[in-house]
Formats: C-alpha cells, sequence, structure tokens
DNA sequence: TACAAATGAATGGCGATTCAGTCACTGCCC
DNA sequence: GGGCAGTGACTGAATCGCCATTCATTTGTA
C-alpha cells in the first residue's frame, strides 16, 4: 500500500524542482532525487510525468481559493471583500514563490494544461470572483451596467498579470504592496473626475 | 542564397500548425509538410525548433506594436487613444485566430520563451501603453495618483486574460464587443457613484 | 561545368517508462 | 526463539520510441 504520505512528498519535490529548471528541462529523475527516493517509485503514485504537473496544480489552485473563500466570508461587505481578495491573491503568491514560478511561468503549456484538465479549478476561482461581484451590485456598492463575465475576467487578468510580472522580474519588490493600486484602479477607475 | 520568401512561408505554416496541435506535439516535419517543402529544407532558415518559435512571435508580436502604435497616433486625444488601443488589441486577434490561439496559448512555454527572447517585444507594448497613460496624467484626464507601471500591467493583463478566455472558450462570441466594457472599466471604475 | 538550393533517409541522443529483482516486515509453525 | 515463506513497497539499470538535426545526394539554373 504506498503510503499517502509519498504523495505529498513528490508533489513539493515536484514545485521546486519545476521552479528551478522548468518542466520541460526537468528530469523526473531529478524529482525523484530531490524527493530521496528512486526514481521508479514515481510511477507507483503517478501515471506519467503530466499528471504529476496536472495534479499538482489542481491540490494546490484547490486550496488556494478554499482559503481564499474562507477568508473573504469573514469580511462585513462586497467591497471590504473584494480588496481582501485581491491582498491575498499576492500575499499568497508572496509567500509560496517557488509555487508562484510554476504556476505563472511554467503551468501555461498549452494544450496540455490549460485545456482540459485544469478548466475545474479555475471556473471555482471565476465563480468565486464572481459571487462576491454579485454581492456588490446587489448591494448597491458596485455598478449594475457591466457585464458580470466581462468584470471577473479582467480583475483576474489583472491580478495574474501583476503576478507575472513580478515574477519575471525576479521579485524585486514587494507584490502585495501593488495590492491597493490594483483594487483602486478597479474601484474608482482611471478617469478623473469631472 | 536562400530566397527571403521561404522564410515567411515556413513562418506562416508553423502558425497554422501550432494553432492545430500546439508547439510540442508539433514535429519540425508537420511544418515542412505544411509549407510544401523539404524538413531539411527549414534548417536552411532557422537553427533550431525553438528558433522557429521564437522568431515567429517577435516578428508577429513587433508588427503589432507597430500597427497599433500608428492607429492610436490618429487619435486626437489620450481618452480616444486608450478606447481604440483596446479595440484593435481584440479586433486584431479575433482577425489571426490562428495567430492568437499560438499567441495566447502555445506562446507562453515557461524559461524557454517568456525570459529572454521575447522580452524586448512585451515591453515595447508596455511602453507603448504607457505613453498613452502619460499623456493622458499631462492632459488631466486620467487621474495622477495611481503609479502607471501598475496601471500599465493591469491594462494588459486584462485585454490578454480577455483574449485567453475567448481562445479557451473556442471563440464562441466576438471578442471585439466586449472592448467598450473593459474600457469602461479602467476608465470609469467599478464602484457605485456615492 | 559549376554553384547554390533543396531534399529526405539515416543518425543519435535523450529521457520517460518498465520490470526483474531486492528489501523490510509480518505472521506462522515447529 | 528462530527459521521460513508470503506480501507489497521500493529500486534503478535497461529498454525503446520518438523526432530534431545532419549531410550525402539530387535538382535546377546560369
Amino acid at each position: 500500500m504506498p503510503e499517502p504520505d509519498k504523495h505529498q512528498q513528490i508533489i513539493d519535490a515536484a514545485v521546486r524542482v519545476f521552479a528551478r529548471n522548468g518542466y520541460y528541462n526537468s528530469r523526473v529523475s531529478d524529482i525523484a532525487k530531490e524527493a530521496g527516493i528512486a526514481s521508479g517509485t514515481i510511477y507507483l503514485y503517478f501515471k506519467t510525468k503530466d499528471e504529476i504537473l496536472v495534479t499538482l496544480f489542481r491540490e494546490k489552485m484547490a486550496s488556494f481559493v478554499a482559503y481564499l473563500g474562507e477568508a473573504i466570508a469573514r469580511e462585513p461587505d462586497a467591497l471590504a471583500k473584494l480588496r481582501r481578495l485581491i491582498a491575498l491573491h499576492f500575499q499568497i503568491l508572496e509567500q509560496n514563490p517557488d509555487m508562484a514560478e510554476v504556476v505563472q511561468v511554467e503551468l501555461r503549456q498549452g494544450h496540455k494544461f490549460f485545456r482540459g484538465a485544469s478548466a475545474a479549478e479555475v471556473t471555482a476561482y471565476f465563480k468565486l470572483i464572481s459571487s462576491v461581484l454579485e454581492e456588490g451590485v446587489a448591494a448597491g456598492l458596485f455598478r449594475d451596467d457591466l457585464p458580470l463575465k466581462t468584470v471577473t475576467k479582467t480583475l483576474f487578468g489583472a491580478m495574474d498579470q501583476m503576478a507575472t510580472s513580478w515574477i519575471l522580474g525576479k521579485r524585486s519588490y514587494k507584490l502585495s504592496e501593488t495590492a491597493d493600486a490594483v483594487a483602486d484602479i478597479f474601484l474608482k477607475g482611471l478617469a478623473a473626475k469631472p
């Protein structure tokens, strides 16, 4: 009976190895070495190398969304929820730099990844964002004349790009310090008051 | 002397092949077949398979930015320029679906692509966006209390995500019809007027 | 004839995956 | 207590398919 422990051990090693070398430049044997096991052992827990990547993403993304969901539930209104969502999105990535590297840069392998396997987890995050927006519209805090889906994608895209730039720029500044500005742009807009 | 023509022929074939199968599932011989030439011929024009991808991106991105730059120069003020930039960004992708597929989905191959080779072209696009924003601030049309870089990344990220969602959703709606909403979010913000 | 361009079969390397053994336990019987 | 299977996890060297890249040869043309 495979230890359920070793599954995690492999995932964690994979995050470090992928962050260091990239997915395609990482050998399965590198992951094994990093985890302190033989390469064959990996195949007792994962069918293929791809499956490691997909599983890794699913598990991390699921816990990311779950954590965010709980945290914003405690906020009093949609406005506070939105600000907290943005702040936490950045904080979590900042606190897990290897993970951030993998998610922002390595995990975009075209067909393999984006289509198919991981759609459900991304959708869950989109739903979380949407629900905050809906709540805000219902409470009269947010405008009701914008298409919900567009606002959702736009906000996600903005956060995602902030994170990607931060990673590609070698994490040379504090990502979470940009959270307020991002929130302000979305809430108050760019146009000067008339 | 290699015909300068064939270079383009190969690039165009590569776009179609990568769009269809993804970069890693495409053989160099597939590109050759699509271009109607022998696989060895490709190596008279490109050193490696990677170089095809990188060159492809550079050339397309450079002409994308050049075209956008000229188009918005004709607009009267920063506000009109911003709206036009967003509209054109979407229109161009919409009119080149194979290209869009490659850029949005295939061309994110971690280390290989994002870091290194293509940085200059992306930077040029960021500069273009920044220049419009600066102009708007100078003219008193845009708020001056937001960090320019953050607004730039946020806007780019928003457009990029809109495009990616559209591609992943099988292009089942008109991307360019969302341009006004995206512009409105950025300009007027999400918050209801007090 | 001479030179450049194009060809595509053959090569070579890489690394994911496999699988025949080894190892560590556990329980059982004498 | 101690030999003795039985069980299942673990190992890592060997395999094997794949495909980018090469290059001896052919084709075209000046």
